[in-house]
DNA sequence: CATGTGACCAATATGTATTATGGTCACCAT
DNA sequence: ATGGTGACCATAATACATATTGGTCACATG
């Protein structure tokens, strides 16, 4: 897995410490075997072999341990579409290549990683930071695949950017946000095609 | 509101039956005051005065009432998008509405009749009758917008009609679907002329 | 045959007493 | 300072007994 950046909002305490990490550790393992709810603070502390107190000279609650277990796993995803995209070299391909990852990274959490998909789903409920700053990053890694193609002259260029970005993140929205997807299986294995085929051509010049 | 058709699937006894209507009637006026989960079989038969059996003449679970008032709540949501496109009368236009008209008209439940709203969510949820019903009304009016447009020339012929009512029908889906809806009021202020736009650029001949 | 019901049952919902959990703090040790 | 904890509290989760509810059926009436 990429390195776990432990850097963030909600942290306490000393940012860079051994002890912080284990509780990272400790907390992944836990949070995907048990569940976030059925992990207490006190099996993590148990977990690491400390006292559920010192816990919390690291994290201020519960929740930003989550948060923090989310945003790796997040960024995890994130990485995958990357690397997706880059398998392509022009971007009409790099869109279908990012929508097709999308939905491939998102359902291999549930399926696969059930219990953290289950984390991922509140992080978007609840709108935690981790969730917003993924939506974030894969609404700029759509940017920049537009802006790239429109310098090519593969997509049009009449259309203000920010629409383009925006009209598009709603159209992956369904497939990227945990809460939608839960809604969507039906159609995941035709969206990817058919929304890319769309979009495409909507961007055609 | 439009004619409470009662013929369906799940429906017992007399098909035509003043006491069937005086069970919809007291079922509308119950759910939407109190909730489905909250009125009781027998409170509906108290409201019209008769045994709580009597109603099982007619409907064989309270579902299937459910299921009646929920129909009748989604023919009321369709036939305003009707409208709404029918105001329109070319096909780009009648698009745009269609999409503003379901967003309106999803909202307006979802805000003036919540009780009713979450009797549509739980029919999309468990795949009521009504809520396939409903969706396959929607597609058939989409996929006559874009017949009309192909035949008036304002919408390309290459892609297949089929797909193309499909990949719509994703783009459309988010602010159709009462569960999905739930997740994107951030976005059903921009999001009908944004997908709108990017629907019709997709659709340039 | 059509209209109508009270009594009944399994399953679900509800209220409540009890426990477990997230979180803090004063305090100890190095 | 840094590293570390047990005792404590308000709130949330759990467990369980009790009451409701959805649904059926045999039967009554005209």
């Amino acid at each position: 897995m990429s390195k776990t950046v432990t850097n963030s909002v909600s942290a306490r305490g000393p940012a860079d410490h051994e002890v912080r990490d284990q509780i990272v550790v400790a907390a992944t393992e836990h949070f995907s075997r048990y569940g976030y709810e059925k992990t207490t603070v006190s099996d993590l502390a148990k977990a690491i072999g400390f006292s559920k107190a010192y816990i919390y000279k690291f994290f201020e609650s519960k929740q930003a341990i989550g948060e923090m277990i989310c945003a790796n796993c997040l960024r995890q995803i994130e990485s995958e579409v990357r690397a997706a995209v880059d398998e392509a070299d022009r971007p009409p391909e790099k869109l279908r290549r990012m929508f097709k990852a999308i939905v491939a990274a998102s359902l291999r959490l549930f399926f696969q990683d059930r219990k953290l998909y289950e984390i991922a789903a509140s992080a978007a409920t609840e709108r935690w930071q981790a969730a917003l700053a993924y939506e974030e990053r894969i609404r700029k890694l759509l940017q920049d695949i537009l802006q790239e193609g429109r310098q090519t002259g593969d997509f049009e260029r009449k259309t203000p950017l920010d629409e383009t970005v925006m009209a598009i993140y709603l159209v992956m929205r369904p497939y990227l946000n945990p809460l939608l997807l839960q809604h969507s299986f039906d159609y995941t294995d035709e969206a990817p095609a058919q929304l890319s085929g769309l979009v495409l051509r909507s961007l055609s010049p």
